[in-house]
DNA sequence: GATGAATGAGAATTCATTCAT
DNA sequence: CATGAATGAATTCTCATTCAT
């Protein structure tokens, strides 16, 4: 899942205790921290790049340049171009993982809860790197399959059951009417998707309210809110 | 100081044999009938290449290889591979537009015409080079402005033109409950993207039944039908 | 994915062995030595192709290989073919400004001092490199107006200058009977240009004998001298 | 000397009377004269190109778009681009050689003579096709040993002997006081040769009235004329 | 560990030359 | 004869990767 995590980072946290008798100024991280705040940084940059260009347009060069290292450094923490893309992709997904799974605290009514995170998605992906992520993945998953594949496994399979999960709770709630809408918990996504998609390609024409979009979506599933 | 008769010319001559007992009216082909086969078949190889690995990592070489030309043909046809790129999206995209233009013979419910149509245009994408057509334009839009444009013009608003049509029809016949729905055709159209794109993705991890997730959404707007 | 330790590379690790018995002193060329030895290799070979063959017809190919370099070590020094003609230009006609300026020790007769310029400035140019650029200068000047205009500013004029100031100094002494000579210093440079000239056009057909040709020329303006 | 005069050239004038019986309109010349204007076009606009760009970077499509006609039809007059050059130059300094040979009405002073001859050669020279084809043949001489040749024999060594025979005569009558002179009769055409080069490199920063060079040279060889 | 100069395979593009029409 | 579409060798320039310092 995680893939070997390169010679030099192993090394890296293996060895480098200072000498002995040496002055050990800078507390313990030092090193090792350094190397970390690198890498960060490499992985920031190349992620900016990735987005901007697509994986083939980018230049390692400018990577390195907008990450303040060398170019030779990147290889000390990715084996090649394209292994640093398939990690970089896990790297910055991980965090979304997390927060998939950290689910709802299961409060007020499901469509309060889907509203709540589904406006907390939009507001993480609207204009947002990550947002752009997903326009990445998208043109670059077939030619790279175990991207593809691992954000299949680790985010999309998590959000569908989540997103089953809460859409069987409202149909055993009485909040949603249309059983089968359980068989497709891809139909409560989609518009945000088509939101994310939107921003990139089409803002400048025609901007998008993906918020009200929402609302009117989830109108659609849960009827109509009363104004009252 | 050049020249051998190439594989290629050599295979173009053994097929334009017309076939024994055919009429031999035309004399086989123009000149300008075969310009326009081998443009076609540019077009037609170029598309392919595109779509497999992205703009940047394609190669003209193999376009070429693929078109059965050589590589300087192609320069006759098109000025660079850029404008190759853009006039290609161009070039694929017009008779689907044609066809948006042709709309609809507004007959029986507006919930079986815009089965219909979706159904039809479910079909002709998922597993399509037009499904992955779409997929191209999304990966490689941000850095080909003039091909987002291009689509957003021609297909994107005149689509979403159509969808709002019907919705109102759809809404003055008493057919569809919700207004705000005319505000955001894109709901309508949000899952037909998603399969699209899902196929092209993740359709080994996960086969989607577009065609059923479709009807489950018409029925989240029109209402479930009575199986009756 | 690459690499391979090249003959280049492989000649270089050779010959920088110091001379057993040699001073080890200095740790053999440091890494900023090196690379101006390498400028200066690609310089000199790019020089060579170029005054062989014109701008157009030398490749970067020949350039590298007689400097010993890889193709794109050139472009580690220069941005582009024509950028490094127009550099190359300015970095070999640099000393010849600098000989240019630290002008004549004004002692003798202003003939004497003349012939002297005039005889060395023909050794160092006839069947020479630099003769060559001259030649080179001429025939890409209309293509690379920056080159002739470098050309004009830093040693035409310049030269034309110190020249007319001999003129001067000679018709001021009455060595020169001729003022309006003054006018035009290239007729004193004339004969010298046509036999550099010369030498790369015919001198197989018909040598010329260009030291005595200007002792003619300077026997024009000057009077012939006694030979007593 | 002439060079093989093409296979088309050769058949062009063989053949082609026309057809017995056929309407002779266009009297006699039809066919082989609008060959023979082709083939004017084609080298008029050769010599355009090759002058402006040199002989590596003109391309064949550029001549013939100048000339009017298709890239194929160059070859039925030429074999190929470095035969052509040569030819071209060959065709285009037949007239002047014609010139030099219809040389003087041996009337008035050597130096009126002299002057009239030079005046006339500037006059042609300077800002023409002419003056340029002097700084291609410079330019392309070294790669193209026959064109060098050619000129040598042809124009070179004819105009020296004229002016080697004239300096003689203005020996023989007085009017030079110089023998040596006679050697070197370079001297009395360097001037023009600098003025012609000095024209297409560095009339734009500092224009040359070539004409009145020529006079102070003419001075310096004959004496100032008195203005009487 | 870091660096960045050097490398050279690879890709786009050009253009002399050919040849079917 | 003329044409100009087609060819593909040749050339420039790029950039991932390596490695001496």
């Amino acid at each position: 899942m995680r893939k070997k995590p390169t010679r030099a980072a192993v090394a890296k946290a293996a060895s480098n205790e200072p000498a002995p008798g040496e002055a050990v100024t800078a507390p313990a991280s030092s090193r090792a921290t350094r190397a970390a705040k690198r890498r960060a940084a490499i992985v920031e940059a190349a992620m900016e790049e990735f987005i901007a260009r697509g994986f083939a347009a980018t230049r390692l060069d400018d990577i390195a340049k907008r990450a303040g290292v060398a170019k030779g450094t990147i290889y000390l923490h990715f084996k090649d171009k394209e292994s640093m893309f398939e990690e970089l992709v896990r790297i910055v997904i991980v965090p979304v993982v997390a927060r998939l799974t950290a689910l709802p605290p299961p409060t007020g009514s499901v469509r309060d809860l889907i509203e709540g995170i589904a406006g907390h998605f939009l507001k993480e992906m609207i204009g947002t790197r990550r947002g752009d992520l997903v326009r990445l993945i998208v043109a670059e998953g077939p030619r790279f399959p175990s991207v593809a594949d691992f954000y299949y496994r680790e985010v999309v399979s998590r959000g569908l059951a989540s997103m089953r999960a809460l859409i069987e709770l409202g149909i055993a709630r009485g909040e949603i009417h249309q059983n089968s809408l359980a068989r497709y918990p891809q139909i409560l996504i989609a518009p945000a998707m088509i939101a994310v998609i939107w921003q990139s390609l089409f803002a400048r024409h025609a901007p998008l309210d993906a918020q009200d979009m929402l609302r009117v979506h989830l109108d659609l599933i849960f009827g109509e809110r009363r104004t009252t």
